[in-house]
This record gives C-alpha cells, structure tokens and sequence, in this order.
DNA sequence: ACAATAGTTCGACATTTCTCGAACTCTGGA
DNA sequence: TCCAGAGTTCGAGAAATGTCGAACTATTGT
C-alpha cells in the first residue's frame, strides 16, 4: 500500500510537472525535435542527442539566452523524470525520457490500477 | 498558432488536474470501480453508472461524508474535462470521461505535435 | 590567467493552490 | 411545510509555485 502510494506520487509528479503550459511546450519541443533517448547496458539512460537548453530556449521564449526561468522548468521535468539532461562542452543537451512516457501514456490507458477500493 | 496553444493549455490543465495525488487517487479509483461512460448519439457525455461522491470520499479519505475538500478536488477533474458528474436523486454519480484519458495517452504517445519550432 | 559563453542557483515577490469550517442549495421523505 | 441527507460554495489562512534579476559555477578559447 506505502508502495502503490509511491508509485501514484511519482505519477502525480510526473503529471504535475507536464502541467505548466511552458513545460508542456518543452516537453513537446523535445519530443517533436527529435531527440532519442537510448538506455545504457547499465539500465542509465542516456542522451544521445538533442537541442541544447538555450535552443530549447529560443523555440519556447524567442529568447536565446536560458533565464532562470527555462532552467527552472527544465530542472522541474528532469527532476519528475520526464527528461533528461547531459553536459556537452559548454552546453547542456536535452532529450525526453521516452520510458516515463510511455509509463504515464500506460496509466492512461487503464493497465493499471494503482490503489484500491480495499484502501 | 493561437488554435494550437490553446489545445496544449487544455492539455496542460489536464496534466495539472492529474497532477495532484488525491485527484489522481480519485481519478484512480473512478476508472478502477467501473464506471462506463457512454457518448450520446448528439455527441453528449453521460455517465451510465458509478459511485456516488459520497463513495467517492469514503474510498479516497476514509469518511463517508463529503468534505469541502474532495468536492474541490471533484470539481477541478471535471472542469478538466476528465470526469462527469451528474445528479442521481440526493446523490451525485462520478465516472470518468474516457475520451479525455485517451486524448492524453494519444498525446504521450507521441502522435501529435501541438506546437513547432518554428514559433 | 583572463575573458566570454552557457546555464544554474539564490532571494524576493506576486499569484495560485490546497485545506478547513461554516453557511448555503437542492432533493426526497414524513 | 419542515426536516434530514448529500454536496457545493464561500472566506480565510498556510503552503507551494512561477517569475524576475543578480550573483554564481563550469567550460572553452586566447
């Protein structure tokens, strides 16, 4: 029951994030500007290639420099395992975490039932 | 463009309403106790069967009567499109708007693009 | 080492959200 | 008509959220 309870609020966490129009954006963004996602032998995932945060920045807020703004909401879909990001040179490269997708698209589609009636 | 932005707000306010552990318990428990929703032939939503709010709560918080609260959280689901209310006598019956779920897994999915790069 | 670039973190502020209790509405029954 | 039951709405207060600018960190190039 303490698991399932888990379970829902990392999936409220996940939905929660996706539900800023900015972030929502983003996520969009990322998805649509091709950016997979590969796992690792290790289970990590990892990005293989992707816009960096201010090109991300520029399709969002026509803005090219990142404010603190963008990074807040990227930190906030990183953080809720949406997305991902990894350093490269002076940038940072995003990509979506296509498997938190697919986990909540499941959720929606009635596979499971997190909790119960029995409480 | 302004089409586009307001479907990813109406998205977006999904995601948000799902993004609260108690709506997504509610939400969660809507779907799991089976409550069809049937389309009308005028293209109306209306609930065929399910549990009260009342049964709702008792699942949700334990009590049987319907706090302030969870009439709240009720009330944002169903202003998010995601359930449907309708009296039934004293009672209000609750069911879930399947069509709203599968708008959102189909978006997860990754079939469609609301917004570009190209601003 | 120094400057420039790319992004993050911090503090502050306005806004929103969630929760609670009290008052209210609407319906059915005596 | 009056009362009880089932939910909703309202007002207030605490907590979380989103936005901004300034200061900070990390990396590259000279």
């Amino acid at each position: 029951m303490t698991e399932t309870a888990d379970i829902e609020c990392r999936i409220a966490a996940m939905f929660r994030a996706l539900g800023d129009p900015t972030r929502l954006r983003i996520f969009s963004f990322l998805r649509s500007c091709c950016c997979p996602v590969a796992v690792d032998e290790s289970g990590e995932v990892r990005t293989v290639q992707g816009p960096t945060a201010g090109e991300v920045c520029c399709s969002i807020t026509g803005s090219e420099k990142v404010s603190s703004t963008l990074s807040f909401h990227l930190k906030e879909l990183r953080v809720a395992g949406l997305i991902t990001m990894e350093r490269r040179g002076k940038n940072r490269v995003c990509g979506v975490n296509t498997q938190a997708a697919d986990e909540l698209a499941a959720f929606l589609a009635g596979g499971e039932a997190p909790t119960g009636c029995d409480g």
